[in-house]
DNA sequence: CTCACGATCAGCT
DNA sequence: GCTGATCGTGAGG
């Protein structure tokens, strides 16, 4: 690549997290690691609510040292570690410190692929995993989940915080081409007793590999019925209707 | 391919 | 203390 992608502007994130996370779908998150920059197209993100809305938001009982970010101005990294030191992405959003914010789930590689594989690599045992990375191809599963694709591109709890509008810094989000077909689902992971757990508030490229878990639709699993979103989002712009994914192709 | 299991720890109550 | 916005393993279709 010659020129640095161009970082979205400020206002991108500064609307509705929903419209944010449908607009994300295709955008490009770029990495700066010494003079190579790491790309990847964004393929599956999920909006999370704020204070005293969404129960599965880290901000929902309001701001603490960890998640302050959320509650700051949007279009920053919000980086949280989850088990055995791995790190999960966010966006902050909307910016009037209601604490929304949008998790970045998988890309695909679009430059630095072996770089990311390498960082894929690093500290993991010998095993049927090392061993299929290890075998070259599969682009797809290098960054095929939360804290795969903050492992892959080298993002830690250093960037909490850091301005993903500044082409300048270590990472930052660039546009991208806009994606045809979007489905929503309920959101991965989440504790199913949760009342926004049903929420069908991820957002997936309808024909990509790379996503983490369209696997099974939670539905059949005796989640909570996805539930419609907030009456306050409906000319959102975003989502048009909430289907299950299934198999990638029912748009 | 799908599924169930548990490692290992920061953050919070 | 208790709880995860997860991942890799290992067994089974």
């Amino acid at each position: 690549m010659s020129a640095a992608p161009r970082p979205l502007p400020r206002a991108f994130f500064e609307r509705d997290v929903l419209a944010v996370a449908r607009d994300l779908l295709g955008s490009l998150l770029v990495r700066r690691r010494g003079r190579a920059l790491l790309v990847a197209r964004l393929v599956e993100v999920e909006a999370y609510g704020g204070q005293g809305v969404d129960p599965s938001a880290h901000s929902f009982r309001g701001e603490t040292p960890r998640c302050r970010v959320m509650f700051g101005p949007a279009g920053h990294a919000y980086v949280y570690t989850t088990h055995q030191g791995r790190c999960c992405l966010n966006v902050s959003a909307v910016g009037d410190r209601s604490g929304q914010a949008v998790l970045l789930r998988a890309a695909e590689p679009l430059a630095g692929a072996e770089a990311m594989r390498a960082a894929r690599l690093d500290g993991l045992r010998d095993g049927p995993t090392r061993a299929r990375l290890l075998a070259g191809g599969r682009e797809h599963e290098l960054l095929s989940g939360p804290a795969r694709l903050c492992l892959g591109l080298g993002i830690d709890r250093a960037l909490d915080g850091v301005d993903l509008c500044d082409a300048a810094g270590p990472l930052w989000l660039a546009q991208g081409e806009r994606v045809a077909r979007v489905l929503w689902a309920p959101r991965i992971g989440l504790n199913s007793k949760s009342a926004s757990c049903g929420w069908a508030w991820r957002a997936l490229v309808a024909d990509a590999r790379g996503v983490s878990a369209p696997r099974r639709p939670e539905a059949a699993r005796g989640a909570p019925e996805p539930r419609r979103r907030p009456a306050s989002h409906h000319e959102a712009a975003a989502p048009p209707r909430a289907r299950l994914p299934g198999r990638a192709r029912t748009a």
